[in-house]
DNA sequence: TGTCTATTGTATCAAATAGGTACAATGATA
DNA sequence: TATCATTGTACCTATTTGATACAATAGACA
């Protein structure tokens, strides 16, 4: 079967990878008003992981971080930024790796290189939800979007990262000008507003969000408008990454004196 | 001599340490007005570096970073927090290891394991620069303090991680009140603000600071005067970690909903 | 002892920002 | 054409921040 083949390939190519270390991607999405995360299923199990992977002994760990979040979504050029390395003693204890090769047929011999201890360094992507097509890993059957408010236990310390990912993507929110990166090219206000208030779990005043988000003038008001429902059209918007980027550097941090 | 007896027992040590996987500490001190860090030099070479190590099999990276702490400044129980995992190709390129250990006359093999690649996690430790007793490693030959503001060239990607420790610590300086780390458990308003002065970069007007201070409520005032100069003593005060807490835990920080 | 000086603690302005309400405009629907 | 939900903006108020003023005080010095 080519999945076993695939399996059992990857589970002796130790002298292709940096050894000890791996990669995790928390994935954010938002659709209908939900911030989601991918996840993967893995095979014969219902196991849920978030897509990770390891270092090639030739590669930048920011590139394999790119790699695998483009191997899982089809995209390139996403918002991904590292924010923290995951390396406690207790985060693969029960020889995780085993497990997984078990599930699939596979005994692993007594310490093989998969079942060692690894320490993953953690990073958060943002992606237009739109334009992700997921497509499973080697190890997993599946991969799907899953709310972040309601999430299902997961493998290892996964669910701690996740947290530990939300906790950053709230912090920087603001201080990155990082969420339009969820959103498509073009949207409007409410559209901004109802995505700021899921990540931040809480409401927000219509009329001060709109001037508060005005006022930085990092959006470009596009002529067009919007054709919906039973009220006054929206604008729609687009985020200007030119003026986004001057106000950051303009904005607070002090650089060189 | 003892000193060549230690770096060959480590240099033949590998089975002890997790691969790949290093360990370098961005150590903050404040003397003088002047914000300051820990550098080695290694021994018969002029590389400046930052104090690091590798992690035990059996230990938490975390942990790790603590006992390096620990045995370059004499002191536990420092703040300390991880800001960033270093995993760029080009850090290591030039078989940094084995310039090391070639200017103390040992010629490491082909491919010996301490000349390949090491993914760096950075942690930055905010210390009392009083209670501090800095002591050289293995490799090095003295370890002192350098101000911030004028690094020399450090070995490596050093300087980058230097300066990546500061642009976080001028983030979280408000946001997680980590400046009184750097003080004397008692200090003046004066002393705290040139504090922030000289991490922020940037004068501060006094009366604003003061007022900005004391409204947090997390300083105890000290009935005790200061006895110095020619003028009007100051109030002595003290961190109030309990109060400190609850402020951070009140604040703007969303948890659970 | 009395005056001088540098610094500290606090009060008090004004300006900028954030929270909250009011209301006209408008695009479908009935 | 009237209705309704939603949008854009104006405006008022409360809070925070920026800037200035001034009294209090601990030594220095005459």
């Amino acid at each position: 079967m080519q999945r076993s083949t695939d399996m059992n390939k990857f589970l002796s190519s130790e002298q292709d990878w940096l050894p000890s270390l791996s990669v995790d991607c928390v994935i954010f999405g938002f659709h209908e008003n939900e911030l989601k995360v991918l996840l993967l299923t893995f095979r014969h199990t219902d196991l849920l992981a978030l897509p990770g992977g390891l270092v090639h002994r030739q590669e930048d760990v920011d590139d394999a971080a790119k790699r695998i979040l483009a191997e899982r979504t089809g995209l390139a050029d996403i918002y991904l930024e590292q924010f923290h390395t995951f390396g406690q003693l207790g985060r693969g204890s029960d020889q995780f790796g085993r497990k997984i090769a078990k599930a699939n047929g596979i005994d692993l011999p007594p310490d093989h290189w998969f079942t060692r201890r690894f320490v993953s360094v953690g990073y958060y992507a943002l992606v237009d939800f739109s334009r992700v097509i997921p497509s499973p890993d080697v190890f997993s059957e599946s991969i799907d979007w899953y709310d972040v408010r309601e999430l299902p236990p997961l493998v290892l310390d996964h669910s701690l990262i996740v947290q530990k990912a939300l906790d950053t993507l709230r912090l920087m929110l603001d201080h990155r000008l990082i969420g339009f990166n969820l959103l498509p090219e073009m949207f409007t206000m409410g559209e901004l507003q109802r995505l700021y208030e899921t990540i931040l779990g809480k409401k927000l005043l219509r009329t001060n969000f709109q001037r508060k988000m005005l006022s930085l003038e990092i959006l470009e008001r596009l002529d067009k408008k919007w054709t919906g429902g039973a009220h006054k059209a929206p604008y729609l918007y687009r985020f200007d990454t030119k003026k986004g980027e001057e106000y950051l550097n303009n904005g607070d941090l002090v650089r060189k004196e």
